[in-house]
DNA sequence: GTGAAAGCGCTAACAA
DNA sequence: TTGTTAGCGCTTTCAC
């Protein structure tokens, strides 16, 4: 594929200046236009317009930033993009954010607290009008950064008591019940829980939750149907393997994230164990491709776009109207259990 | 998880007179400290880190791209960033980017060409210093915008002849011949291909790459054995119906890229087909979950990081040394054959 | 080697 | 309603 490029001789960008002289205006009265001042006549707004489209001009962010103050700049740091949540929840956040004329950075704390420290100086320098932290994790503390300086932030399971701060609460609750329920009413009472890293609160959470859920259901969990993984598929297979070399084993086991019950799934194949026949399977993010799996993976769904709304409303309030005195600084964002093929009643034997 | 913000008053953040006055300095002394100037004496110069490390300052872009005309961004444009070949490559240029300083503004297209024009739009609003375009698609034509702010570019496998863009050349041949080769070797004779869609040049050079070595191997290509799809999970499912459903059918399939060999696989369960035994699959890309698929993927592999690495090197030397005669304008990037387990030798019968 | 001063392109206060 | 002007925080001549 080869094209030519149009040689216009790449002209120096025109500026204010050059828009105000062709339109025969102040720069103000350009400025005014731009940002939509009600106090610029009709006849002038058009003709400034007009010089516009016929430069092709549009202003410099840099100087705009400069002197407003204000950088529509908005951050989101995540845990690693590598993990598909994240992406389908970039993806989310870019829309909204651009659709409001705003910029986004991201970076990936991949977990480690240095790393973050730099992200989060990185936003600084870059003047971001807020940030959302995304990433679940006990590095947070070094948010203490952002919150000097004064940034509104929003943080998913995580409260910090600073006027700035917003938190997005995810009710796992309500989806795990639904799940270990669902379990229970298919027969299942030997239920085990591969948990998330204990560095993240999500993964914490969510296994207290189990816990709680199990309770609620009257079954006792054996204290080795816990298993501590990473919420990588690799993971998942490692957990599966400690599971399945235990005596008495599961025959569900529910996972703290998607990328662990496709790894669990992966794992359960390669022993010859079919799923959900012999054991059932139940994740939760619902990832796209989680409805692809073998067999389809029941999920609990935690929506990505719910999470990307209130992130970006949080720091959208905060960012416009810090004053206002009804802004919102808790968000709920709720989960619900898809159903779908891995899981089944277990085994008359197994029971 | 509460936890108490550190209540110090928000000051002001420090700017580069705080600094000059806390030092004892002028504010070109600090500002030739920050950027190394050699002309700063020692003295001076440690006395300014040390008032720079005390006020914790560091210094504002925006002023500072306003005017050195320099902002350190660097703009990636992806197809589609919820295809797992696209994460892993941004995670990769951003490595490198911020590595060396630079910020990175990270936009998809999903493939149509007005969401690339804005994309572009933003990114020149943002004074970006260069934009790696990673879209392989027919959309790139609307660049002329890029070309007309003389921003340095760098495209994968489109040319455009102009000064300001490069080139990056993907070799599939080499890979697909060696995948073709391979399948050969094994006594494979009908062999399909599952293509990508036609709007992107990848896709196309691609399917022509596999033409060429099929040719090159001595094979008729049957005509309804290369079908188009759309390099996503459900294409690749639906490009196995298809094959399916023909009277002869193929005892190999060579896709356009991994997601596509994935639905295949997955296609190929649903009906009972084993792979390898009945069916032999490759892909094309190498995605991390390519290692993990059942049966681990046999697909010819495409480096993010030595993408990342050429599209980086490529804007890099365009926009420091711009005057450098021995600027290189074409990169290329290899490809090469990573057998695992969805090919083999096709049934006795099935020759 | 160091400092004073002139802008970079824009917004916002103040005048008219 | 419109224009004039003073910076925003920094880099970069140009003197010293």
């Amino acid at each position: 594929m080869v094209r030519k490029g149009t040689h216009k001789t790449a002209a120096k960008a025109p500026d204010i200046r050059t828009v105000a002289a062709l339109a025969k205006v102040s720069i103000a009265t350009v400025s005014r236009t731009i940002n939509g001042s009600p106090a610029v006549s009709d006849r002038l707004s058009k003709r400034v317009w007009m010089a516009i489209e016929h430069l092709n001009y549009f202003p410099n962010t840099h100087a705009r930033s400069l002197v407003s103050g204000r950088s529509r700049i908005l951050g989101i740091i995540v845990e690693n993009i590598t993990n598909p949540f994240f992406p389908e929840l970039i993806q989310s956040f870019e829309e909204i954010a651009v659709a409001h004329g705003y910029e986004i950075l991201v970076s990936s704390s991949n977990g480690d607290a240095a790393v973050l420290t730099n992200c989060v100086r990185r936003m600084l320098e870059r003047k971001v009008e807020g940030v959302a932290v995304l990433t679940f994790g006990q590095e947070e503390p070094v948010l203490d950064r952002l919150v000097h300086h004064n940034v509104p932030m929003v943080l998913a399971e995580f409260k910090l008591e600073d006027p700035k701060a917003s938190t997005i609460l995810l009710d796992y609750t309500t989806g795990i019940r639904a799940a270990v329920n669902h379990l229970v009413e298919l027969g299942h009472q030997k239920i085990a829980f591969l948990a998330g890293p204990h560095k993240l609160h999500s993964a914490i959470t969510r296994e207290n939750d189990f816990r709680t859920a199990m309770g609620a259901a009257g079954l006792t969990i054996h204290k080795k149907w816990i298993i501590e993984c990473d919420h990588t598929l690799k993971g998942g297979v490692a957990g599966y393997g400690k599971l399945h070399a235990l005596a008495t084993r599961p025959t569900a086991i529910l996972c703290s994230n998607d990328m662990t019950a496709i790894g669990v799934l992966r794992a359960a194949y390669m022993e010859g164990l079919r799923v959900p026949q012999d054991l059932s399977v139940v994740g939760l993010d619902d990832i796209d491709f989680a409805e692809f799996t073998l067999p389809p993976l029941t999920t609990i769904r935690l929506s990505r776009t719910d999470l990307a709304h209130a992130a970006f409303e949080a720091l959208r309030q905060q960012a416009e109207d810090p004053a206002n005195p009804k802004i919102v600084r808790e968000f709920l964002v709720s989960t619900s259990l898809v159903v779908r093929g891995s899981t089944a009643a277990p085994a008359a034997g197994a029971r």
